[in-house]
DNA sequence: CAGTCGTGGCG
DNA sequence: TCGCCAAGACT
């Protein structure tokens, strides 16, 4: 028997015996799961933990059961049902999905999946596998690992991928599509694991050029990442009565669609109460709120003051019950902010 | 291609 | 403590 088959029976034969149990998995050798839960899965599942998504994909499907229910959500909704997880064009992607999918189901095909936005080559080779059992070459950073160390790849990423596809392909068996996809992943993410795997408990360990290598972590090779710069930004709470300023957050870029608290723009330096929503007498809360994001970390001062009569409201503004700021559906560094204007008073 | 886009957990 | 990273997509 061919190696690439020897390495795909081992794979499968400890899938079998050691598949992780997920909300959105069929047992292994079962029939596909739902396409609708395997889609929603996988978009929740982008550069995103499987303890993170789980309880999101709970109340998701709890609350949507189907397509066509997430389809006829509101906008506003579904935003604050994604709020905290992060990646937000993943929420707005999804509702554009679900309504261009709804009562005619989602295609089979890893070429009519990836022209469904949010789904790029990962996500529409996973759901042709997982939900289709379609053969698919299917890589995420998991695969990209596994497959780096069983051929000892040198190249550094991202110009490796090709390479990693390749070699990914050529161990990928005809049967079995979406048990192997998975037991890929899950030996990335149980067994040879970022930075200390665990070789002797790896089925294919005898095949890998890394573990022969004597040090397997030193694949796959990376380009050294850029320094992260500080930006600074001001938030502003605004109270009038019981109620606190809110504001929608423009649909592109940075926590895009999402609803917020007011801030100026942000920058090199401090701006203090530049971009004010209304000129009242603000006073300083502390501390600063730091927070990190991909590609640059943010520290935010904090600002309170009390609405008067002569400040005007505008679009995307709303006035919230300040004892339900925890249904609004801030994103983290908002809800982190909120939560300092709150025992601050 | 390289930059943009969140968040939380882990060693 | 803090840098690294995760079932990537989009421009």
């Amino acid at each position: 028997m061919p190696v690439e088959n020897q390495i795909a029976n081992k794979l499968l034969a400890h899938y079998d015996a050691q598949a992780r149990s997920l909300p959105w998995r069929s047992p292994p050798g079962a029939p596909p799961a739902d396409p609708y839960r395997v889609w929603l899965s996988e978009i929740m599942l982008q550069q995103t933990t499987v303890a993170a998504a789980a309880p999101y994909f709970e109340r998701f499907t709890k609350r949507w059961p189907t397509v066509e229910a997430l389809a006829a959500a509101e906008d506003a909704d579904l935003m604050a049902a994604w709020a905290g997880l992060g990646y937000y064009a993943r929420a707005r992607n999804l509702l554009a999905t679900a309504r261009a999918v709804a009562g005619k189901g989602f295609p089979d095909t890893e070429a009519g999946l990836r022209e469904l936005p949010g789904i790029g080559g990962y996500t529409a080779a996973a759901i042709a596998a997982i939900a289709f059992g379609h053969r698919a070459v299917v890589v995420d950073a998991n695969v990209e690992r596994v497959v780096a160390r069983l051929f000892a790849i040198a190249d550094p990423l991202p110009g490796a991928k090709p390479a990693i596809r390749a070699a990914a392909d050529s161990i990928t068996p005809d049967g079995r599509a979406g048990d192997f996809a998975q037991a890929m992943m899950d030996l990335g993410a149980t067994i040879c694991t970022v930075r200390a795997p665990a070789c002797l408990a790896c089925p294919i360990h005898e095949h890998c050029a890394g573990y022969v290598s004597g040090d397997p972590t030193a694949f796959p090779v990376k380009a050294a990442k850029k320094a992260r710069p500080v930006r600074h930004g001001t938030i502003f709470w605004l109270e009038r009565g019981k109620d606190v300023l809110l504001v929608r957050r423009p649909d592109k870029g940075l926590l895009g669609g999402m609803r917020a608290l007011p801030t100026g723009s942000w920058g090199d330096s401090p701006p203090g109460l530049a971009g004010a929503p209304c000129d009242v007498g603000w006073h300083a809360v502390e501390p600063v709120v730091t927070h990190v994001f991909t590609h640059f970390e943010l520290r935010l001062a904090l600002v309170a003051g009390t609405s008067e009569k002569h400040c005007k409201m505008q679009p995307g503004w709303e006035w919230w019950p300040k004892d339900r700021i925890g249904q609004a559906g801030l994103p983290t560094v908002f809800a982190k902010a909120a939560s300092i204007f709150g025992r601050d008073g």
